[in-house]
DNA sequence: GCTCAAATAAGTGGCGACAATCTTGGCATT
DNA sequence: AATGCCAAGATTGTCGCCACTTATTTGAGC
């Protein structure tokens, strides 16, 4: 039974694996977006056959996270103005909805486990982790869904959570005050525990809400001007 | 059905022509939930390599349409009841927001696409062609989305809208009365035409939200009765 | 007649090799 | 000097084979 995960990673249940992997580094950053995925290079990092890694890119190509060109190559996905937008809109929507759900059945043990996860994240904040502050800063979101019981909307969160990670990579509007904004998060995760807990689930609503604008609002998702007059002025100065 | 094209789709876009022929066989109920889904039958169906099924089967299983157990073999899915009630408070929650943004951004065009996909749903239900009137059904839904221009939310609904054929197969109460409530959604789908050309927001919302529940409450969602407890009753009776 | 177990068959999973295609560098031409 | 072209290298895509797992059938024992 468990001896089939036991007996070689490199088997099946390898590929989970790599996913993960892949999947943690674009959360912590180390992949940035329109990075090039080489298949050898992926095999030989993670002892496997090309069949598992051409799994794992179809599997993050089909979450968007990657774009696969054909006979040219995968790359970490570069969403477009446009998309991102949208992702917030999609993650508004959904994660109110979460947090409503959740107000509406809580428990104390749902309860301590986000303030688990809150301290957490306060202790690599405190750290001065950035990149893990990040990933366990989406995994808390990604834990609302879970106590909230339901596995669909959070299936889709998760992924649009991920995409969220290769957006803020892209429009991060200043990288200097990375430390100022860093602070924040937090502060709101523990501010919506209580008005959950409360049962207050307007107020709780409210707050994920300014939330996520807060977060998109860090970004700079003004469509450029055109490049062409740019080129043009640039080579005229 | 034989395209003596095989050869030219093998090559590039062979695995989209498999995807979309067992995604309409399950839209329109020809593959029931449970159903084997074996490779080499595929390919010899498709005429196609064990490599190109196994990528459609991937996708599909990701997209929760088929279940694949390790050496086993892909199986359609069977949503639990538990899932299902989820999966449509999902839709609920997406196509509404869908419908007010297209109530925010009508035109002319729009209304027309709409008004004749109607129209080919109305011409499947007067030809009696129950399969396609419920897979142009599905597609009415798809279309509110397409012409809301939100690709992210779309392909979220494109995905539960597959399960909820799923579901539909699984759960439907009655199969006599399938003419019946065959010829409501039709009704319902223009109604929620003329609610947004007038621009009323919230009758729209409300009547894709009534016509959601309506479908809902065709299915049998309830939870049978635990079976132990049936034992007891049954031998003391 | 029934149950269990072993052998056989069937099907999936993975790996390697070959073919098709894209990219890059150099070279000839304008 | 810039551009278009061609060839070599590199990378992806596909196919076929073999190993492992699972399901089925058959046979022996109770």
């Amino acid at each position: 039974m468990n001896d089939r995960t036991e007996k070689r990673t490199v088997r099946s249940g390898g590929t989970e694996f790599i996913y993960d992997q892949i999947l943690g580094a674009i959360f912590e950053r180390k992949l940035q977006p329109g990075t090039r995925l080489k298949e050898e290079e992926l095999c030989e990092v993670f002892g496997v056959g090309r069949g598992g890694v051409r799994k794992v890119l179809q599997r993050l190509a089909h979450e968007n996270l990657v774009e696969i060109i054909p006979n040219s190559g995968a790359f970490i996905a570069k969403p477009s103005i446009k998309e991102s937008k949208e992702v917030f809109q999609a993650r508004r929507l959904i994660e109110t909805e979460l947090v409503k759900e959740l107000c509406r059945q809580f428990s104390p043990d749902k309860r301590r486990a986000l303030e688990e996860h809150v301290a957490h994240e306060q202790a690599a904040h405190d750290a001065g982790n950035h990149n893990l502050r990040i990933r366990l800063s989406g995994e808390y979101h990604l834990l609302i869904g879970k106590l909230a019981d339901k596995p669909v909307l959070t299936e889709f969160l998760r992924e649009i959570i991920s995409r969220t990670s290769l957006i803020i990579a892209l429009y991060e509007r200043s990288k200097s005050v990375k430390g100022h904004v860093g602070s924040a998060p937090c502060m709101d995760h523990r501010a919506l525990i209580d008005s959950i807990e409360n049962g207050d689930a307007d107020q709780a609503v409210q707050l994920m809400r300014d939330h996520l604008l807060g977060i998109e609002n860090m970004l700079d998702l003004e469509p450029p001007p055109k490049e062409t007059v740019d080129l043009k002025s640039l080579f005229a100065g």
